[in-house]
DNA sequence: ATGGTGGCCCGGCCA
């Protein structure tokens, strides 16, 4: 099962791009963020044409999340659940090919003194909870997406540039490492342990071709899904080219269940 | 160099 999570920075500025990408690379799972459309805009009907079902959770000018599947796709939830509201379109869970899948677009945080950074470290607990009360570590969960955290420093180009900034803060890798204490392992890292391998690239200054970026999309996954792991890249080639994203696809193959 | 580029939708916010 190839399973890929990509924020395409607006599927209607991307959606050309999104669909040959799904004809290149065939992925079974994908996870989107920033799709920047209100639920009743997105288009189901064209993925559906490529074989996915689809699902989504937006509010339309900001964030939106989504989840595409030929595998399957059930047990739709939005959110941290019913009772637990989120004001933006953040998080969204179904289940596809006997995994509990989530696309998950992490608060930005802007700044380190910003109510947004606060709403950043709550939100982060509040799917660290959502995980506790609903799902298992012994049980094969992925939560992929846009985490807005690069790891560790191997995941930055220039971590002096980060310093008294977000995504490399101290209590955002306490947050993340309390996902992963949790049960969830860092697929592509298991696979690709060298430094300078980036998912996003600020579209200003050049960055990308100059290869100083970020790794902060990631696919976490439960011991049962990392323990089938084969194959993961970072797809650089969707970053290349006209109108790409500032962020490239992270692609995980699991191989089938014993 | 406290900028730069690109998305939203058309002035300013957000990444």
């Amino acid at each position: 099962m190839r399973i890929a999570t990509w924020n395409v920075n607006s599927l209607k500025a991307r959606m050309e791009r999104v669909e040959s990408w799904l004809v290149d690379v065939a992925p079974d799972v994908v996870c989107l963020q920033e799709t920047k459309l209100a639920d009743g805009a997105f288009p189901h009907m064209a993925f559906q044409a490529l074989g996915y079902e689809s699902a989504h959770h937006g509010e339309g000018r900001w964030n939106g999340v989504a989840i595409l599947s030929r595998v399957g796709l059930s047990d739709v939830v939005a959110g941290f659940g019913p009772d637990h509201s989120d004001p933006e379109a953040r998080l969204l869970w179904a289940t596809c090919g006997g995994v509990r899948v989530a696309s998950a677009y992490v608060p930005n945080g802007r700044a380190l003194d910003h109510d947004h950074y606060r709403y950043k470290l709550a939100w982060l607990a509040e799917l660290l909870r959502m995980l506790d009360e609903h799902e298992s570590p012994r049980s094969p969960v992925v939560v992929a997406g846009d985490f807005n955290i690069a790891p560790t420093d191997a995941d930055v180009w220039d971590p002096a540039q980060f310093v008294d900034a977000t995504h490399t803060s101290e209590a955002e890798r306490d947050a993340l490492d309390a996902l992963i204490s949790w049960g969830l392992v860092d697929t592509f890292r298991l696979l690709n342990p060298d430094p300078g391998l980036y998912s996003w690239w600020d579209y200003r200054a050049g960055r990308f071709h100059k290869h100083e970026g970020m790794r902060i999309d990631l696919v976490l996954g439960t011991a049962p899904v990392a323990e089938r792991v084969s194959f993961a890249t970072i797809d650089r080639n969707a970053r290349k080219g006209q109108q790409p994203s500032d962020h490239a696809p992270v692609i995980v193959d699991l191989n089938p269940t014993p």
